[in-house]
DNA sequence: CCATGTTTTGACCAACTGGTAAAATCACGC
DNA sequence: GCGTGATTTTACCAGTTGGTCAAAACATGG
């Protein structure tokens, strides 16, 4: 409920996101009743904040990033931008909503039933091309990691710890019944995180060094080999 | 050269530090010339700064951090600060500089005679621990390179470039004797990286999802395993 | 073309930012 | 215990920051 404010009585309820996040998209005045789809116009300037905010969060962190630079980037005054974000935190933590929701999607669609090292190798080429084609995301998410993780413990200690058991329980699985290689499953994990996230989040390094190749396809084919050397019996 | 100001005439020429980055401390009226030890009271104070700052850089990064927190962190007040560093930006490239150095450093002294598979191991064993024991530093360069490294690029693309060409090529030829097996010798190297910086950039949320145990032990294990079972011809 | 709600803007604010200047305090060899 | 240089503090500044507000401009269906 909003005072003085002009006051379209609606709500964006796209609701994505990882549950405990409110990754709907806030308006002000937004109340739990009430909502409207959103206009074309609405859609353009939020997908633009939302596309500028990655582009600047991904770099600064929520600290080192500033409204003023979102504004430029989206090509919208700062009021205006505060017109559809009551705040630069909610800007930072619905696009963490997203993010979430995109990376754990892909751990509980592992196939307890599929083949092991496909499985496994699927997953990984999978968040390999999330590096490539997302790799703003990842550097928001390494961000918010680094700094402690301060927005997202709760979701860190409940969601993604009991998405990643499951799956550590499965590997283990595997194992018992002589599918995988006996392996750590849970460090298995980090490191299929680690090496997949690295091509993104230390893609200037990685180019640095490299050349001018571009990265991805090597080392793509380099993850794939050594997971199927530590799985492979 | 100063002016007006209270103007001791030494500087601490600690040259460390990798040669493209000033790794000298400064002080505002440093000049080529006429050096002084460092006082008691100097060694106390920088050193009190350098691990302020990389407390807090390595978690904000440099736009996110301030100068009051350093300053907080430090106990010791902003101008006073400033008088032992010139800008909030020297501190930064100071902790870069020495970081840099010993980042590269373990990489020049991989002995090309030695055996190949602990030769390997040993470096990442090492990167291990620095993992372990240095995780800020870790944190600082994630940081840095994220926000695309405008302050190290250079470094990057000639010494980082340089040194790791050479261990490539070492890696190379190890293959080509039949000592390990036929790997992408620069994506094993940023494999390396990855998976023992995981521990370090990740770590809040390797312990999230762990729970209370310490990751480093297993952590540490695993990683030997995965990169034997990938150079085991 | 009018009325209503939607979108955008310009002016503004208090708190914070990196940094300066000069005075005040301190430490220590003589 | 004095003097000199080293250190610290106090007061300050101009620019930036997240955010507010009311007014203006716009859109659109009737």
């Amino acid at each position: 409920m909003s005072q003085g404010i002009a006051c379209p009585k609606f709500l964006t309820d796209r609701k994505g996101g990882c549950s405990l996040l409110f990754a709907r998209h806030c308006f002000p005045w937004d109340d739990e009743f009430m909502s409207k789809p959103e206009t074309p116009i609405q859609k353009k300037n939020r997908s633009a904040i939302m596309n500028a905010g990655l582009e600047v969060f991904s770099k600064f962190g929520f600290r080192g990033s500033t409204l003023d630079q979102i504004a430029l980037e989206s090509g919208l005054s700062k009021p205006n931008i505060l017109y559809y974000f009551k705040s630069k935190e909610v800007i930072y933590t619905t696009l963490l909503g997203e993010l979430l929701t995109d990376w754990l999607k892909p751990v509980r669609d592992i196939d307890p039933d599929g083949d092991p090292i496909a499985e496994i190798l699927g997953y990984a080429a999978h968040k390999m091309e999330m590096s490539q084609n997302y790799p703003r995301q990842s550097r928001l998410y390494a961000n918010e990691i680094i700094q402690g993780a301060p927005r997202i413990s709760n979701v860190l200690t409940s969601e993604l710890h009991e998405v990643v058991d499951k799956f550590a329980q499965l590997i283990k699985s595997w194992s018992k019944k002589g599918l995988i290689r006996d392996v750590d499953p849970h460090h298995l994990i980090f490191s299929i995180w680690a090496m997949t996230q690295h091509y993104a989040d230390f893609d200037f390094q990685v180019r640095a060094v490299l050349g001018h190749d571009d990265p991805f396809p090597k080392g793509e084919k380099h993850v794939e080999d050594m997971l199927r050397q530590m799985l492979t019996v």
